[in-house]
DNA sequence: CACTTTACTTGACGCCGGTTCAACAACGGG
DNA sequence: CCCGTTGTTGAACCGGCGTCAAGTAAAGTG
């Protein structure tokens, strides 16, 4: 019946542990199911605790999907950090094929994180925004730095948004790609360096 | 006291008309607020009518949603109909004109529509998904059409998904622009079409 | 092996929004 | 003027969220 009953006895485990555990719970049903048709009930079946607990962890239903957010924006701001002095067309690369691992090794949580766009409240909002501004903000200043496309930003006042954009474009590339993927990672990590270079180059 | 009691007196409106007017403050309450924090009562209160009359109207709350989105889809594809026989650079301008214009003045709609993304159940996707498919042709078409787009397809697999992340950098940036629009619609149509040519184009 | 600590369970309860349904009232035809 | 149709109402029901107090048992400690 109940698939989750470790050994059939319940199990003690540590704040962290058992904190990790939930949001891992909470990130794959999140990932498969909108925010509403998500019940805690169901949350602590699939964990094997009871639903009090839940609440012992976190105060509400969204704080407990906020914590799912946030802990998937963390992971994922690791990732796309900045490495000076290197060409962007260089980092590009190796930044997306970082990115688009990620992607399919967390792929629950990607799912999950980018719910919050449009299923969340004003407090998860907040959280998702935050993290995409901040990977907004490292894109900028990596352009910024380099020789090539620095001077752009002197008479462009559109770049932010353009970066804004190509965040988006980026986002659903990867959530349609994890659907099916009948492209190999390096196509699609292409496609999404051409999308960049492209936007923020003068027409060709 | 209430705010739009009609006259004091409740009105007997046709069904069409009644319809439509429930969409429309659907629209305006789904584009302010996600979807669990809009409540029926609420709806019914602003339309000046009982809780239940909705439930007659629209079987569930996920089907109104699912009507609001289908009715703002239907707008939006009248817009994007191709022009066999002009080229694609020419086309891409004055469809996006448009485009952009229809965004500014169904600000509510857009935003409400956009977000059965990711608040949407399996029924409310298929009728978002539907309709970004329905673009996603039209664009293909025109760009199959097209003498200097044409040939790509037959050594491009990834134009389809290409399309696809331009529709929704095409949306990040819409979204933002109405947030707050300090660019001019003639700039972000420039972006947006630059961001299309770069990414189906071969890199330069 | 006690004994303390603290993760964890249990079950009952109030609340609130979605959903149902029988009755009501406004309009149109006879 | 009556009557059927149908837009519309109001209240009750249901189920998940969130609370709480009391208790249980698994780990660490001596």
């Amino acid at each position: 019946m109940a698939a989750n009953h470790e050994t059939r006895t319940r199990r003690r485990l540590s704040t962290a542990e058992r904190r990790e555990q939930l949001l891992t719970v909470g990130a794959r049903l999140f990932s498969e199911n909108p925010y509403d048709e998500v019940w805690i009930e169901q949350v602590a079946e699939i964990a094997g605790v009871s639903r009090g607990l839940l609440y012992h962890y976190f105060p509400t239903k969204r704080d407990f999907f906020a914590a799912v957010v946030e802990r998937e924006s963390e992971r994922m701001l690791c990732l796309t950090a900045a490495v000076p002095g290197v060409p962007v067309r260089e980092q590009l690369t190796a930044g997306l094929d970082t990115y688009l691992d990620h992607v399919r090794t967390h792929a629950h949580g990607y799912r999950a994180f980018h719910r919050a766009d449009a299923a969340g409240d004003q407090a998860v909002r907040r959280v998702y925004q935050r993290a995409l501004a901040a990977q907004e903000e490292q894109i900028l200043a990596a352009l910024a730095a380099d020789p090539e496309f620095g001077p752009l930003f002197e008479e462009r006042a559109d770049v932010r948004l353009a970066v804004r954009g190509w965040l988006a474009f980026i986002t659903a590339v990867c959530l349609e790609w994890l659907r099916d993927s009948d492209l190999s990672r390096d196509q699609v990590r292409d496609l999404c360096a051409r999308a960049l270079l492209g936007v923020v180059s003068p027409p060709g």
